[in-house]
RNA sequence: CGAGGUGUAGCGCAGUUGGCUAGCGCGCCUGCUUUGGGAGCAGGAUGUCGGGGGUUCGAGUCCCUUCACCUCGACCA
């Protein structure tokens, strides 16, 4: 690209309303630009970027065997209806008709067309394995956009399916996407972390989670390094306590004028808030139900889903847990409820709780399991940092990530809805079993800028580098300098590099801090040297400028890009 | 969805108890001077003050309403 004739500008300052470090340098380096909350422009560089992000992951799908295509992001609505997650998805999805008043969506993810797709092809034992890969824009209207490309409502995912006979199949295709997936983040010298997950919305027998580890990053991993130990917070499991062995008391009431909260109750009693247990009233797919914490513990909403057995879990309003408990918000506790009650296995563990008592100004000490009825008991709380769990094999301490990939063991799940069947050897009729792969280009980039920035700079890896050599003319009005730059531009070019050549009639203050904003690779600076015959090379990682005979400089360009 | 906040020039911001022609820095344009790390001087252009309604002699400023955006929470593959 020729500056004085590109589209490219950059930003003195940061912008407002960018609340990440990759939103600000990416916006100010002219790279993107926001549109709406969660919507954004594109612009050359950042295309730049995301292409050869693209082209990595391309490559390493293509080497694994998946075969790419593309589907439409306008789909009829009923494809989801048929798969049960129209309703699961709910107000995420963007929904539209078209002028006939037939209901579409935009999709937001891609399973039930590829299983549509793949009925086409597949019939007989004999079409499989099949592995299919897109990339394609998904759209999800997600409540809170945020941290730039990070959280975004409009996004490339590149999304990959996988077709196998059994179980066993599918643990290889899943198997050669694993791989594929780490060769593409580590070529993307991409510092992260690999976690096991829930698998959600998604439905399927396992999740694993491909986390850019990174201070901003929304998810948190729960990791011991020495055994390589790492699983998402949501479903990190909890060590299972040993029973208390105090001796039970009789339960009593307490008056407890105003004491609400956790943290009031333990000053009020001045005990420690493992003496208390939690009692969260949620509506479990509509219908209120209790579910019981050590007070020091904080319930997981996928945990406590899963031991429910529900879909949809949320906190009752206040007029559903007056109703139930037949007392203000503040002072639930289990006994007399009449409601399915889950307890946490530390709740099972305890003696002499201190509970509230569905009375109002009233919490109920000394109660023990024998006091209340229990409909189910799991893991239902997040872990601590610093607890061991079986699994850990030593305490855990908590990472932040950045989800950039997730890998799915799906099943049967969508076979069965979208009727995707083969006939096997025995004149079978089997369902086809399905894996889904995604990777979020546009979050690579992001997490990329996250983890490769200082001093208002972006640090490319050298893989994704959207500028590879940028010239720079210290003086477009010398002739002879522009003369020598032009044809190191050419010479460039026809070597295939992604070069810039920085021919704007500015200051030769503003083209290096522009270069360096955006990260140019290596720099050829064309100045004064040029009289002695001599250009410099800088490369972006080092300080260190050498100066070489303009003649030579073609080789050692290629030299230092190795290429 | 709940709570809080912000909308004034391309970007970042100021604008007093309502009061003259709405300002500042950067950027932009013209000229001169300069030319190796965001130059200097002089001159200049750029505004539906988010939108709509209202109060008032007079509204960027007060009131009502609406939209957008941000933060925290809720929610969410």
């Amino acid at each position: 690209m020729r500056l004085s004739r590109d589209f490219f500008y950059t930003l003195r300052e940061d912008v407002r309303d960018e609340d990440s470090a990759s939103g600000n340098l990416l916006t100010r380096a002219g790279m993107i630009r926001r549109v709406a909350a969660g919507v954004y422009m594109m612009l050359p560089l950042g295309l730049r970027a995301m292409e050869k992000i693209e082209a990595i992951i391309r490559e390493e799908m293509v080497r694994a065997g998946s075969v790419e295509l593309r589907m439409p992001a306008l789909i009829p609505e009923d494809v989801y209806i048929a798969s049960g997650r129209r309703e699961a998805f709910g107000a995420s999805m963007f929904a539209l008709r078209d002028r006939g008043g037939r209901p579409f969506v935009l999709g937001p993810t891609h399973e039930e067309l590829f299983a549509v797709a793949a009925r086409q092809a597949i019939h007989s034992y004999k079409d499989l394995p099949l592995s299919l890969f897109q990339f394609q824009t998904k759209y999800r209207d997600e409540p809170r956009p945020r941290f730039g490309l990070i959280r975004v409502r409009e996004f490339v995912m590149k999304d990959a399916y996988s077709f196998d006979l059994d179980l066993e199949g599918l643990g290889r295709s899943y198997q050669a996407m694993f791989d594929a997936y780490k060769r593409a983040f580590d070529r993307m010298e991409i510092d992260y972390a690999i976690v096991t997950a829930d698998t959600g919305a998604m439905g399927g027998l396992l999740s694993e989670e491909f986390q850019a580890l990174c201070p901003i990053g929304e998810d948190i991993l729960v990791m011991n390094e020495e055994t390589g130990y790492a699983a998402n917070l949501e479903v990190a499991a909890c060590p299972r306590p040993e029973p208390s062995s105090e001796e039970h008391r009789a339960p009593r009431k307490v008056p407890t004028p105003g004491q609400k909260t956790i943290e009031d109750v333990t000053r009020f009693f001045g005990e420690t808030a493992e003496r208390f247990v939690k009692t969260l009233i949620y509506l479990a797919d509509g219908r209120p139900a209790a579910f019981l914490v050590r007070g020091d513990h904080e319930i997981s909403e996928v945990k406590a889903m899963k031991l429910a057995g529900c879909h949809e879990l949320e906190m009752a309003p206040p007029e559903v847990v007056e109703e139930v408990t037949r007392a203000p918000v503040g002072f639930a506790g289990p006994i007399g409820l009449e409601i399915p009650v889950y307890a946490d296995y530390s709740i099972m563990a305890m003696a002499n709780m201190i509970t509230g008592g569905n009375e109002a100004d009233m919490h109920i000490v000394d109660v023990n399991l024998e006091d209340f009825s229990v409909t189910a008991s799991g893991d239902i709380r997040q872990i601590h940092e610093g607890e061991t769990t079986p699994e850990s094999g030593g305490p855990v301490h908590f990472r932040r990530g950045i989800e950039i990939g997730n890998t799915f063991k799906l099943g049967e799940k969508y076979s069965m809805a979208m009727d995707l069947f083969y006939t096997d050897s025995d004149n079978q009729r089997r369902p086809v079993v399905m894996g889904s792969y995604g990777i979020g280009p546009g979050r690579c980039l992001a997490a990329i800028v996250e983890q490769n920035h200082a001093d208002g700079r972006i640090f490319w890896p050298r893989a994704v580098a959207p500028i590879e050599v940028a010239i720079v003319v210290v003086s477009t009005k010398n002739e002879t300098q522009v003369a020598v730059a032009e044809g190191l531009y050419e010479s460039f070019q026809q070597a295939g590099y992604d070069v810039l050549l920085d021919d704007r009639d500015e200051r030769a203050g503003i083209k290096f801090n522009d270069m360096d904003l955006i990260g140019a690779w290596l720099r050829v600076t064309v100045g004064r040297g040029v009289a002695e015959g001599k250009v410099e090379l800088k490369l972006a990682s080092s300080d260190e400028v050498e100066e070489v005979a303009i003649a030579d400089a073609p080789a050692r360009v290629a030299e230092l890009l190795g290429r």
